[in-house]
DNA sequence: TCGGCGGATTGACATTTGTCAATCAAAAGG
DNA sequence: CCTTTTGATTGACAAATGTCAATCCGCCGA
């Protein structure tokens, strides 16, 4: 694997406190890959036999039942994902696709837990990256369970805005289906969603968004931290 | 803390490979209470100043939002909860409140962290235990999103009827209404979801449960190991 | 034993959400 | 430039779920 890779990777708070030599040889079991856009990475029930970090692009976690799918999660750079079962030696619980072309580390499960032995510092990311997943994910239920839809959509949206940064307007990270799914919900339902948002100063003209009133739609969607705030 | 709780505790696959010694120590800034029903242990967004162990009783965890309230798991001995929120010292993301008469150990979260960072087997536990926590949530939120309320009903019986044993029939663990707010609907509609599992062979006596035809309900719910297997 | 209380159930109804089909709009490719 | 494709939207309708109120039922204590 090109060494010209191992910066980006080490900036990661998971591989942050690692030697450089043993970072080097966990990055010498590795390999880099690229992808196209729409490619299954993973699926659901397969043995974690890597552990992926994503470099670049995006990909998008989704979990299928009895012939219906739901989109669980879109994972942007540069984080890792499904490391739960990696870290488990389970099967992988969700599939993975690539939304866009994506640049992807895989390295070998084995390697983790064997460092995850080794190394204090790492085993201690490793527990801290763990919770953090852990926690976003009961975040998203206590979403799901509730609040409706159209408060599920009115506060992703106040999230995206505060991520977008100062501007009042910004740009959904993917299309309206996905964005349907990964919400709960049909895209039939999203449309009439986003017009019953309307009143509370959402204008919608494609993919981008403009919260014309934050305090307004504030004032509907009620953000709390222990649900909204992914970064606690 | 009364030494006679020790092997209870050390019970758990948590502390299974710690030294007597370390084990002791551990225990001695903890303490055991004994707690009547229905009384709050954990309210969320408080910080997470210790690790709560359920020795005997049962303890639901719980959140609320807007007014509204949801039942996110139910705790039976002997295991940890939230242990995510004691790892990052963070706060905590949900209540927890005593179904049963219960008896609690609380292990001060600063001592829970600082073994952590001594004892590699004990890192190594607390990383498998997070894991499984984590991977448990992720079953729920696909068995929530991927799954109307009858299905989910359907496949909540046949693993209460699992664990119980080899009779067809046992006792569901809290109300209906609990367990409604836990499969994530209303009592009302749990009332008349058992109705429409009746044609699939589910009898209903008060809390006492029947499944006269297994192989037909399994047919109807499609119970899979990636949702509905906890052990995994 | 008798009330009374809380949970469970039921019916009637409202709301939400999903489904299906048609149409529209924008992007991709020849 | 036009065609094709794909996703978004809309309307009409159906199904699922929630709400409210009344009633039922079992349990507990007086």
């Amino acid at each position: 694997m090109p060494e010209s890779y191992y910066p980006d990777i080490k900036s990661l708070d998971l591989f942050a406190g690692l030697t450089d030599e043993r970072f080097a040889q966990l990055m010498r079991g590795s390999y880099v890959q690229n992808f196209p856009p729409h490619v299954e990475l993973i699926t659901e029930g397969d043995p974690a036999n890597f552990l992926h970090i994503i470099l670049s692009g995006a990909v998008e976690l989704f979990a299928s039942w009895n012939g219906r799918e739901t989109s669980m999660a879109a994972i942007r750079p540069i984080s890792t994902f499904i490391l739960a079962a990696t870290i488990k030696d389970a099967r992988y619980l969700m599939s993975a696709r690539t939304l866009d072309k994506s640049r992807l580390v895989l390295i070998p499960s084995q390697d983790v837990r064997n460092l995850f032995d080794e190394d204090q510092g790492f085993a201690r990311a490793i527990v801290t990256e763990l919770a953090q997943c852990y926690r976003s994910t009961i975040k998203s239920q206590k979403d799901l369970k509730l609040r409706t839809s159209l408060e599920r959509l009115a506060n992703y949206l106040l999230r995206q805005q505060a991520r977008a940064g100062t501007t009042p307007d910004f740009e959904l990270p993917f299309e309206k289906r996905k964005l349907a799914s990964f919400l709960g919900m049909t895209p039939e339902n999203l449309s009439r969603a986003f017009k019953g948002l309307k009143p509370y100063g959402v204008e919608v003209d494609g993919s981008r968004i403009a919260i014309t009133d934050r305090a307004e739609l504030e004032a509907f969607a009620r953000p709390c931290a222990l649900i909204d705030d992914y970064s606690t």
